[in-house]
RNA sequence: GUCCCCGUAGCUCAGUUGGAUAGAGCACCAGAUUCCUAAUCUGGGGGCCAGUGGUUCGAAUCCACUCGGGGACGCCA
């Protein structure tokens, strides 16, 4: 239940009856109009703004129409009073009385409160890490991986069938100097003084178990090979190496992939894939061949003007036309990766998110353009790009260098600061702007880390959800929510400051989801967290001072049952948010 | 030269998709606990929302240009 949503329903009806009576006309744009949360908590409970937005098609003063619209706003039952403010606000009061029952939708569902259907059980596919299966990974892939998780999360929460999809860079030349690489460290392996790995070769010494793994299967086989021969078997073996490497390591962040999709794929049989993406973008009148100026600023060394293969990008919103083949005759990555979203387009998914660097920018237009070619309109791709980590300790940058050997994994990571503070910090900012992440901060337990911050007030409600057991004993909070002495509270206690605020803010729930949701951000839900925290932890700070503000009453148990229905509901909304961002909601923190 | 992102308190950043007197944390200053976990809370000062113009009842938010920072600009993925 979203209540903002329920009055944008009631303003609607109401400026039904306003037309009905002539008062407004019929075809009056009404798109503007919306229901929020005032500023200015001391302004009521909602506001609309239905009164300046109708007044010009209705030829009436904002505060004339505002009156009309607040009559019928007083005979809502729920509704104590509503006022006309400002330039033609109107401000609605609720009954107090009605506040509560925001706790009863809370702990009627306590898993589903909140769940938005936005996504109406359509199939969304989200593709994010996709990092080359050179090696570990490092903190730069970090962010993009933390936030395309959370992002998923939220959709599913928001009634997408969502599929989380990892495409992996198999077939261009950094794979084939992985294999050279690997092929070293198997003669290495097999006693061979190597000497110092050449430069363009990946150095990392993690590549010695791999020449080993390689030594142990094929013996001394490989040496007598030719490399014609010998690569493809490195390459094989060296990617599912790497790969397992990188599944480790996203598990290490809790997450997981349901779908690796391999770009090697799309080549094989002579890139029958890409040349049917290309010939159903042919039929439908999207290629042609021609020439493309030179691109402006540097000027690429072995730049020649020649005709080409090229994609009518510019009919759907890009720049350029695309080439889609190199001088060589080979697909260019692009054309693979058109071949890639129509594969999933194929699928059934009708709504596509890419999660890409912040290096990527220059090529969202393309692949947007591309989809709708390719999908003839039907189906939207979203393209979120995650900006750089600037990783500090003790105030000064880290700078990461593979060559100085002072490379960050995002083990390393992991390991020093724990999973929870890296993900939570990661979603922290939105996903666009630069981040700092600093060590010290990130692994201090004080307020000043927003993540323990929110874990700590879960945590909290879980250290009332045990105390409470001397005044209402056997109550424990995995059986709480069908306790029938809670779930017949009736709540009418709950009449402090503090208890109607944070039952306020509970109420926004919801709506945050909903828009987080919409406009993928996931860190909205991340500020709402601090929020709740914030509020819950200000109202308990005032039991200090005012011991008859404290949840648990020995003398009272009908207002002790109240107030820990609202704990209740307080955590469960905590752990639903801690839940969508992948961080874990603690029982007990000392 | 073209395109994308960014510019909000001394610092790091939010800003509910166009709403009322622009918010939070850090830092700074002043306070609170005989404790339902002080890993907490309360109060205070601090702003040309980069700039200029436009759109309208109303702009930090949308449009245009300017300045400043970052990124991208066939055959790297």
């Amino acid at each position: 239940m979203d209540l903002f949503v329920t009055f944008q329903d009631h303003v609607s009806k109401i400026i039904d009856d306003l037309v009905a009576t002539g008062v407004v006309p019929k075809d009056a744009a009404r798109k503007g109009v919306i229901v929020e949360p005032p500023r200015d908590a001391a302004h009521g409970d909602l506001s609309t703004n239905a009164a300046m937005v109708l007044s010009k098609p209705a030829q009436k003063k904002p505060r004339d129409l505002a009156d009309l619209i607040v009559a019928k706003l007083e005979d809502i039952d729920i509704v104590h009073s509503a006022q006309v403010a400002g330039p033609g606000f109107i401000n609605i009061h609720l009954e107090q009385s009605f506040w509560p029952s925001i706790i009863h939708s809370v702990l009627d569902d306590p898993e589903n409160f909140g769940r938005a259907n936005i996504g109406n059980g359509e199939k969304l596919n989200i593709e994010y890490v996709s990092a080359n299966p050179t090696g570990p990974m490092h903190v730069g892939h970090c962010r993009g991986a933390v936030f395309g998780d959370a992002l998923a999360r939220l959709l599913e929460f928001a009634g997408f069938d969502v599929t989380r999809e990892y495409y992996i860079n198999d077939a261009g030349a950094q794979v084939d100097v992985l294999a050279k690489s690997a092929f070293l460290r198997y003669q290495e392996a097999l006693g061979k003084d190597i000497g110092d790995i050449p430069e363009g070769y990946y150095p990392g010494e993690y590549l010695i178990p791999l020449g080993a793994q390689l030594q142990e299967k094929y013996g001394q086989d490989l040496l007598t090979m030719e490399e014609a021969e010998w690569l493809p078997l490195v390459k094989k073996e060296s990617i599912e190496a790497m790969m397992a490497l990188i599944r480790n390591d996203l598990a290490a962040l809790n997450i997981q992939h349901e779908v690796f999709f391999s770009e090697k794929s799309l080549h094989n049989n002579d890139g029958a894939m890409i040349a049917s993406a290309i010939e159903s973008l042919e039929s439908g009148g999207h290629i042609y061949q021609g020439r493309l100026d030179p691109p402006k600023g540097k000027l690429p060394a072995d730049w020649e003007d020649r005709e080409q293969t090229l994609f009518r990008a510019t009919d759907f919103g890009d720049d350029v036309d695309r080439a889609l083949k190199k001088s060589n005759g080979s697909f260019t990555y692009f054309a693979a990766d058109i071949a890639y979203h129509k594969d999933k387009y194929d699928r059934g998914f009708t709504h596509q998110i890419d999660v890409l660097g912040a290096d990527h920018g220059g090529y969202i237009k393309r692949l947007k353009a591309a989809l709708k070619a390719i999908s003839d309109g039907k189906a939207d791709l979203d393209v979120k790009i995650v900006q750089l980590v600037k990783l500090l300790r003790d105030g000064k940058e880290v700078k990461m260098s593979k060559r100085a050997g002072t490379f960050v994994t995002l083990r390393d990571v992991v390991d020093e600061v724990g999973v929870d503070p890296v993900r939570f910090m990661m979603l922290m900012r939105k996903n666009d702007a630069p981040l700092d992440f600093d060590f010290a901060k990130v692994t201090d337990q004080s307020k000043d880390n927003p993540v323990f911050y929110v874990q700590y007030a879960h945590a909290r409600t879980h250290s009332l959800l045990r105390q409470v057991q001397n005044v209402l004993p056997g109550i424990n909070s995995a059986i709480l929510f069908s306790d029938e002495r809670v779930k017949s509270a009736s709540l009418q206690r709950l009449v402090d400051e503090g208890e109607i605020t944070i039952m306020r803010k509970l109420a926004q729930y919801p709506r945050i989801v909903n828009s987080a949701a919409a406009s993928h951000e996931p860190h909205r839900i991340a500020f709402y967290l601090y929020e709740l925290a914030n509020e819950f932890h200000s109202h308990w700070a005032r039991g200090k001072v005012a011991p008859q503000l404290r949840v648990i009453q020995e003398d009272d148990r009908e207002l002790t049952t109240d107030r820990i229905a609202l704990v209740a509901a307080i955590s469960a909304t905590l752990k639903s948010g801690l839940m969508i961002l992948g961080v874990s909601a603690p029982l007990e923190m000392r």
